[in-house]
DNA sequence: GGTTGACCTGGAGCGCGCTCCAGGTTGTTG
DNA sequence: CAACAACCTGGAGCGCGCTCCAGGTCAACC
């Protein structure tokens, strides 16, 4: 158990994430600070910094590029007065998330109809009335 | 106007694809069988192989990799016999779309809240009751 | 206090899905 | 028939998002 925090095992265990992908995020800017170091220069996440993985991850896996991610980071890390700005970038994923996911409900419901079609075509004992 | 079948430029075009694009496909094997050539050597494409490019477009942009599809059209260019195999590419896709949407769903819904969130700060004027 | 495993950094490597390029042939239009 | 656009092939290049590696320090347990 450690003294406080946790590592980055730890972190990137709570995550779902991998060791390299955590200190990749931080090494592109992607964290709002770099991550907090015990004496012997380790990493030691702690909570705040676990919530905002957290986000960042909730962003990547809606499809938001790296370098958005960033973005927002940015404006984050700028601190209050942004917040317009901030809104702006989210609002602007969320939209093209929406058109994302009618794109793909469209897509699957084709897909679905084919399948509908191999498996009349393989249902030999089917009643028919 | 074309003696019969579309140009590469013309089936990109109706297909939202780049020609590039479409070489890469033929070349790739996600195709049922080479575009066939007018005497020039230029590809003509015909409704067969737009439709069928259209429903590697449905796969592709509902997130299944080149090498599925590839799998897939070898199954349908081996003909008649292996349905029952071709059943269960398309419904583990869609299994996988279907799980896709319902995260990329959970997280859209965390990312609105934050958005709200955003929009509460940012109201100054709002009636309170 | 020695060994073993976790962690560090900087940088290279990689799989994916295109995209672009060179160098050449063909089709089309004025 | 000249000029210019569209097409061809084989292969290189690229942006993305990690992932892995070397070479070294550190910690934690027996």
């Amino acid at each position: 158990m450690s003294s406080q925090g946790w590592s980055i095992a730890e972190a990137a265990d709570a995550l779902g994430l991998s060791v390299d992908t955590l200190r990749y995020y931080e090494r592109d800017g992607l964290l709002l600070r770099p991550v907090p170091r015990g004496g012997s220069g380790h990493r030691r996440y702690e909570e705040v910094d676990l919530r905002w993985v957290e986000l960042v991850t909730r962003l990547r896996s809606t499809g938001m590029p790296i370098r958005d991610v960033r973005r927002y980071a940015d404006l984050v890390r700028a601190g209050a007065g942004n917040e317009a700005d901030r809104l702006d970038v989210l609002r602007n994923h969320r939209d093209q998330v929406l058109r994302q996911l009618a794109e793909v409900t469209t897509h699957l419901a084709a897909i679905e109809t084919k399948i509908a079609t191999y498996e009349d075509r393989l249902a030999p004992r089917e009643k028919t009335a």
